[in-house]
DNA sequence: CTGATCTACAACCACACGGTTGTACGTTAG
DNA sequence: CTAACGTACAACCGTGTGGTTGTAGATCAG
């Protein structure tokens, strides 16, 4: 999902879909890139479950999927409560160190 | 930031060295990889601002930046409300649309 | 049917990544 | 001082990434 992510453009399309369905040929007009680099961002992002893609004649439509997206902004916060949580345990070894001779 | 958590490897250095500071050859030991590789990944965790190192001796320890951390999970939160933002304003044209000739 | 459009995929290229080994240098221990 | 330790860095290798072009199959418009 990380890798997903890891990319100016694929932020950019992920963003794009989450506001707007959008086929791939419309998605690749906006970019200074050929279709086939798009169409592999696209499925890039496919694999990581950050996209999905439903037909609709001939045209592909892509759209966000904000599952995956809350998933990994929870990993982040658990990331930084285990910093949290550290920081409480050296808060509490000093106030339990009231003693002034102890260091 | 994205490309310096888009590897297991490190992902579990960063949650090592927030729980608890420490020395580049002391996470090595965890891994079954060379020292030289493990030095890598804290380089690349260190540019993305994820960790940072201070010297202590002879010995570098690494500890982790919560604050980027953070910021990137309020990244993600803004797409998902991008998302959500989107939603309401369908339900908003459904809601206005309570003639029911009109689809 | 014919042609234009949207998509899919293969082949190719330059380059970065994740890993290795080897060498060199500063710092600590005995 | 010497040896061991912790670190830094360069060179190398296989593989993946981000990009290109080209070809081919569906689908729609006229």
């Amino acid at each position: 999902m990380f890798h997903g992510l890891a990319d100016a453009t694929r932020r950019d399309i992920v963003e794009r879909v989450l506001r707007e369905e959008q086929s791939v040929s419309a998605l690749a007009r906006r970019y200074a890139m050929s279709f086939a680099a798009v169409q592999k961002h696209v499925a890039v992002l496919e694999r990581a479950g950050l996209v999905s893609k439903t037909r609709r004649g001939r045209e592909q439509l892509v759209r966000g999927n904000p599952d995956i997206l809350r998933t990994v902004a929870r990993l982040l916060e658990s990331y930084e409560q285990i910093w949290r949580h550290r920081a409480r345990a050296i808060d509490d070894i000093l106030a339990e160190d009231d003693d002034p001779e102890r260091t």
